[in-house]
DNA sequence: CGTCGCGTTGACAAGGTTCAAATTTGGTGG
DNA sequence: CCACCAAATTTGAACCTTGTCAACGCGACG
């Protein structure tokens, strides 16, 4: 059990729970170290997170210790809004990461009381299932360096095409993301960089330069 | 394109939608034959439809044929409701299959003057996000057989428990919604039939009869 | 009675996994 | 600053599950 600190500081992330919270809501800021829970599945959904600064993978395992990561949630993403009482998956920090947490009582008393709200809410919502939809697509149908590719080009969207991009996360949770072995993984950047769509800068294999998007996009399908 | 014929009768199945949209909500029937399209993916969303009877699988397609079957829907389902203006997938009938039609602007209107229907809509839309979360557990970590025993639990749970099980859709569908080939499929079932975990009814391929629910969801894991 | 769609089964190929080992990287303490 | 160690990553080789291709059976239907 956490103890969870509440600070009446603003964060810089203006994003869509404070948005639809506005100042009334009771919203504290946490950090969580790398490789820790911040919450787990079948847990009471007591509160509602906004990722402020590092990634959370949220996953699902299988009694023989498979696992499969649902989704990487990056700065701005939402996560923990559940529509039953209990998270329907575990998610822990990738790296130290910052969160707002909003109590989901709170948050959804004010959805509540504000009509505008709705909308919004269930945007957050149907984000979340079109990524899903999309990610049943991949697992269902994609070729490992199909995957491998889809993975880089939506890390470098939703990292707003920097010119160099960092992988927080680790082969092996690339790999429990895709849906393959973490060889798999490894192999396939292997001959994405031999082929020139991307490159490592300097000796690090986290932190890479795509060099042709186009092609990657093909590769995909 | 449809034409789309209003018929003031009401259905058997009271649904979701109806509860929702109230009488004030205007709401037609339609039959589909089998194999032909409810809507397609990239379509304008014009409507939200509940089957009535029947199935309607939805599904995504790659360019050179791939297709993934994203989820098969029973009476009671809705399906069209989407956040953005177009579809993300196509829906078609696997069989005979009827549906209630309502406008999604007339849904939206009503559940905007009511405050109650927050809560219900996004529990429609949840139940689907739900489900796509653990499909993509069993498309990114589950053997063949496993799929294939998972599949079988699942149509007996919507089924509600019946003695004799209907498969609607062919074995292609199914291996598009389990991410396999039909082979593999064929295979699987027949495995299960010979270990004894159901059987055939009489020489039909369609009709089975579930003999070890234990074990099967054993099988799954 | 022939044809067509659907399903099953077999033989073989292939993509991905498993197991193992080499290599690199990053962190820690002297 | 360097040596050392643990963890992460890459690479190789054998293996295995699943996909591919093909043949065959069965029932529906004209």
């Amino acid at each position: 059990m956490l103890i969870r600190i509440n600070t009446a500081s603003r964060h810089s992330v203006d994003g869509h729970l404070a948005a639809l919270a506005g100042e009334r809501v009771f919203c504290s800021e946490f950090k969580y170290r790398g490789g820790t829970e911040v919450f787990g599945e079948g847990e009471e959904a007591e509160y509602v997170y906004q990722i402020i600064s590092g990634t959370v993978r949220t996953y699902k395992l299988l009694e023989d210790g498979r696992r499969q990561i649902n989704s990487f949630h990056l700065p701005g993403d939402m996560i923990g809004l559940e529509n039953g009482a209990t998270h329907r998956f575990t998610a822990d920090a990738v790296v130290e990461t910052k969160v707002s947490i909003t109590r989901r009582c709170s948050l959804l008393e004010v959805i509540a009381h504000r009509k505008a709200g709705t909308r919004n809410l269930l945007g957050l919502v149907t984000r979340n299932l079109q990524h899903a939809e999309n990610h049943v697509l991949l697992l269902g149908r994609k070729t490992a360096l199909e995957r491998v590719a889809a993975f880089l080009l939506e890390m470098d969207e939703r990292q707003e095409h920097p010119n160099v991009m960092i992988l927080s996360m680790s082969r092996r949770d690339i790999a429990d993301y895709l849906g393959l072995t973490l060889e798999t993984v490894s192999r396939a950047l292997s001959i994405l960089r031999d082929e020139g769509f991307m490159k490592f800068l300097g000796t690090t294999q986290r932190q890479l330069v795509l060099l042709d998007r186009i092609g990657l996009a093909q590769l995909d399908t």
